[in-house]
DNA sequence: CACGTGCATGTTCACGTCAACATGCGGTCT
DNA sequence: AGACCGCATGTTGACGTGAACATGCACGTG
């Protein structure tokens, strides 16, 4: 029995003999045999491992879109390899790209602000294929992402067609490329709907922010419908608005971005706009591989959104 | 130049001359030459990666915990292998574990409900390190969990010292070891102080099963304070009450149980019990790479909790 | 019966790295 | 001067796998 035959078996190939393959399946239970990746990889070329760059985890969209892309990933027979980057400043940064050519991947998702890109011209591997999440990238490398534009302008819709004469923005971090296509989508939507232009109030997603500029937005009587950029800045607004004791949505109506799936339990539910991280995640490692293995790059796409209307959102008060 | 000097260079070993070194990283440049880390593997037997096992990471807890464990490795020089199990049904679990053996790690991880373990009795690989977190596991494997029951003594005593006469619970699935301990806790705590033991109200930790159950405590008037298993089912909670007239906390106080980001903008702000996952995540890595270093079981570990007072409770109406 | 044919199984070798050992050169000590 | 030492660098081989090629056996055909 040479060590072909234990390899053909393990790969079950169909040119062994029955009687064999029980010999060698059993030898291989009874010896605790393990296939070496190590030395798979070595001969063949393949890690079949997908590595994913991402800052924190704990935000709501890069979980769920890490998530999804794990998901699909062991689907395809690949598994996932995380380069944390606790800390967004320039050398930890150059660090994890770094480090990145000595990881054992086939090719690298990133959901990190593309702007960190930019900056810091960080040199990626040049033979290692790429897929960008969730951000911008000029058009080095192929990007999914869900629609930012297209939410936003559902969720502005929504309320002016509920009869608000403007619609109020708490937006994302400036920094952000998703925060800011979103405020220009709420912007564009005004301005085609002929509605003021509020100035706009600039959180950093935390529902803390979301909390400090809803307490100010509250001051002002003339506000009746606000949008906010995530739905974490929203629970923040909501809990301004009862302390301030403006009724929602009897006198202001508030729409969030996102639909994490405690949206539909705040007070009131929340009416907001669903990204399906799902599909971005299950798209971007189809697109991952399709480079992978056929060597060519594939086409930047990007998911749709769809609104979620629950009870945040009504006509303004008569 | 051979390779044995490129491979020192690349180790950073210090018996090279200086000049050569600056020649063999410039060629290196040049030639955009990366290590193989499949051949370093091969030859050196050990991965520098972690496997994490767990199913999904759309829970606050688990996604918590992966991040602090994937900062712990790469501080450690380790990266995280993802091993996800989508469907914890019986297939899926042999086939995740059996892919284990495959997979190029030193060690793993598991963040699973420990009874699918047993229920499943699945055999890991008997020479590969394993810590399993927050969950139960006999003493086959060393454990690193939040001390669940000292979080719901602290949750449960809390309320009982605001003047409550009792405490209700909103628990998490029986099949949850978590959920069991902190009603356990819940339990006891009560039985010592000499209160009634109200009959337990049992969730799915979502936000809706909260809401669900909650309308149900809403409607008894006897009801002043309630203790939910997470912070999730206490938003549910929390607007059940809202939509039931009751006031929180005036009339009915409620205590949570993770201290999520979004539990301070909850509406009250949530009075809830701080879990410290980064240390839970941090421990965990380190009881491994223990194991992975020297071969012997490390001890298993509790982390504490701490009960973080917000406008959630306070005391029974008079 | 000689010869081919098909299939299971065996043998060889290369993948990239790095430990161990070998070489070779300039300098020092007696 | 001769022996020796330290240091940079080179050479060899082994890690486990699997493609490519080689072997060997059973069976069928003219």
């Amino acid at each position: 029995m040479s060590g072909q035959t234990v390899s053909r078996v393990s790969n079950g190939r169909d040119n062994v003999d029955p009687d064999t393959r029980e010999r060698v399946l059993e030898a291989m239970r009874k010896l605790g045999y393990r296939p070496n990746s190590a030395a798979r990889a070595l001969r063949s070329g393949r890690f079949h491992s997908i590595g994913v760059i991402t800052f924190t985890l704990s935000s709501f969209g890069n979980m769920r879109t890490l998530d999804a892309i794990a998901i699909a990933a062991a689907d395809a027979g690949y598994s996932i390899t995380l380069i944390p980057v606790p800390h967004p400043t320039q050398g930890e940064i150059s660090v994890a790209f770094g480090r990145l050519s000595e990881e054992a991947v086939d090719g690298v998702i990133i959901i990190v602000e593309a702007h960190l890109l930019d900056e810091n011209d960080v040199a990626l591997p040049a033979d290692l294929p790429v897929v960008i999440v969730d951000s911008t990238a000029g058009d080095r490398y192929p990007v999914v992402d869900t629609d930012q534009a297209h939410g936003a302008r559902l969720a502005t819709e929504h309320l002016l067609d509920l009869g608000h004469r403007t619609v109020w923005h708490i937006a994302g971090p400036e920094r952000s490329y998703s925060a800011t296509h979103r405020r220009e989508a709420w912007e564009a939507t005004l301005r085609e709907h002929g509605a003021d232009v509020p100035p706009v109030l600039v959180g950093d997603w935390s529902s803390e922010s979301g909390h400090e500029l809803g307490l100010e937005l509250a001051r002002n009587p003339d506000v009746t419908a606000i949008f906010a950029a995530n739905d974490q800045m929203a629970l923040g607004l909501l809990r301004a608005l009862h302390e301030s004791g403006r009724a929602v949505p009897a006198e202001v109506s508030v729409v969030g971005f996102d639909d994490m799936e405690e949206s539909r339990s705040f007070w009131p539910p929340l009416t907001t706009v669903r990204q399906f991280f799902g599909e971005v995640g299950r798209r971007s490692v189809e697109a991952l591989l399709y480079e992978v293995e056929s060597g060519e790059r594939d086409d930047s796409t990007l998911v749709a959104t769809e609104l979620v209307v629950r009870d945040s959102s009504a006509a303004p008060p008569a």
